[in-house]
DNA sequence: TAGTAAAACGAATGCCGTTCGTTAACGCGT
DNA sequence: ACGCGTTAACGAACGGCATTCGTTTTACTA
C-alpha cells in the first residue's frame, strides 16, 4: 500500500497517460490521469508539481520522440526538413497544441531545434541582424499551421461566407488534414523561396 | 433587488469586464466578471450560457471595436492592411490571445475579413483551387505572429541556446513588443514578395 | 388588466486541483 | 547487519469555481 518494490509512476509514464487522453478526449484531468495509471491522484504530486508541469512534460515528449531530421543538402532543403520536423512533432497531437499555446515555456528539445534552424540561416547567409526576426517568423507559422490542425474544418463553412469568391474557394479546397497538409507545404515553399530572394540581396547588399 | 427598471447586463457588458480583467490580469473568473459588474455570478447566466461563450463574446468584440482597412490601394497594399488590421486586433490584448486558439470558432467579424482577403486575392490572380490554401497561410501566420506577442522574451534567453550563432542572434534582437513587431513586418513582406511571385506565375501557368 | 417573459438573486451541487500527514519500503553509510 | 534518511505511495480534507435551479420582482404584451 505505501512504497512499492518498483515504481508505479514516472515523469514520462504521467506525459504519456495524459497525452493519451488529450488525443482521444481532448483535455484532461488530474484524476483521469492518476485512474490510466492504477493511482491516487495525490501520488503525482510526487514526481510533478502540478497540471501545468504535466503539459510541459508532454511538451517535452513530443519533441523527444521525434526523429531527427536530414540537414544535409542545400540549406532549403535542410531548413524545410526542419520546420517539417518542427510540425510533424504538432501534428501528431493536434489536440494538444492548443494547450502548449496557452503558456510559452521554451523546453530545451525546442531550443535546440531554434539551434539547428539559426545554424542553417547563417551558413544561408542571413546576417546576425535579422536571424532571430526570421526565426520568428518560421516559428510563427509552424505554430499557427499546427493550430490549423487542430481546427479541422469547422471554420471553413461556406454558409458563413458572403463572397462567392470565398464559397467557391471553400468548396474547391479539400477537408481535413489533407487540406492542412496541403496548406502548410504551399506556405512552406512560398517563405522558402523568399527567404532565399531574402539571403541572394544580404549577400549582395 | 429582483429584476431592474433598467438591465444591469449585456453581452457586451460582459466581454468588455472580462475583457479588462484578461488584459491586466491575464485570467478571468466568472465570480471576478460578476464582481466587476456588481451583480452575482448566476446573473451572467442569463446572458450567456458559460465561460466559452464568454470568450466567444471577446473575440467578436476585439473584431468589431477594430476600425476598417483602407483597400484601396494595389492588392499587396491592400492585403497587407487587411492582415494588418486582423493581426493589431489581436495585439491590443496580448492575453487573450491563448484564451481563442483554445477551441477555434469561427466570429461573423473574423469570416467577413476571410471575404476581403479572398476578394483581395482575386484580384491578384490566385486561382480557386489554391486561394483557401494561400488564406490558411496567412492565416497561420497572423495568428502564429499573435502568439508570438503573448511570449515576451522568455522563449529567447541566450543562456538555453547551445550554438553561439543563435546566442548572436538573440543578443543582435531587441526586446519585448517591438522585436515582435520587426519580426512580423518582415514576415509580411517575405510573404507578400512571394505572393506577387506566386500570382505572377500562376497567370503565366 | 392579466399573464408571460426577462433578469436579477441566493442557495446548493459537484468537480477538480492541490496540500498535508501518514505509512512503509528502498538504499546508503557505518 | 542495522539504523536512518529518503522516496513514493495512500487517504482525507480543503477551497475555489463553474454551473444549475427555484424564487422573486419587474417589464412587456395581448
Amino acid at each position: 500500500m505505501a512504497r512499492p518494490a518498483v515504481p508505479k509512476l514516472s515523469v514520462e509514464k504521467i506525459a504519456a497517460a495524459a497525452l493519451a487522453l488529450v488525443d482521444t478526449r481532448g483535455e484532461f484531468t488530474i484524476g483521469e490521469v492518476a485512474a490510466a495509471l492504477s493511482v491516487r491522484p495525490s501520488s503525482i504530486y510526487n514526481h510533478l508539481s502540478g497540471k501545468t508541469e504535466i503539459i510541459e512534460a508532454m511538451r517535452a515528449l513530443i519533441f523527444s520522440t521525434e526523429p531527427p531530421a536530414d540537414t544535409s543538402g542545400a540549406w532549403q532543403e535542410a531548413l524545410r526538413a526542419l520546420l517539417l520536423r518542427y510540425r510533424d512533432a504538432f501534428a501528431r497531437h493536434p489536440r494538444l497544441i492548443p494547450m502548449l499555446t496557452a503558456h510559452t515555456v521554451s523546453s530545451p528539445d525546442v531550443m535546440h531545434m531554434y539551434d539547428d534552424i539559426a545554424t542553417v540561416l547563417h551558413t544561408a547567409g542571413i546576417p546576425a541582424a535579422q536571424l532571430l526576426d526570421v526565426i520568428t517568423v518560421l516559428d510563427s507559422f509552424v505554430i499557427g499551421a499546427a493550430l490549423d490542425i487542430a481546427a479541422p474544418d469547422q471554420v471553413w463553412d461556406p454558409a458563413q461566407a458572403r463572397t462567392p469568391v470565398l464559397v467557391a474557394a471553400i468548396e474547391a479546397a479539400g477537408h481535413g488534414r489533407a487540406r492542412a497538409d496541403r496548406a502548410f507545404t504551399l506556405g512552406l515553399g512560398l517563405i522558402l523561396g523568399a527567404l532565399t530572394t531574402f539571403a541572394a540581396g544580404q549577400g549582395r547588399g
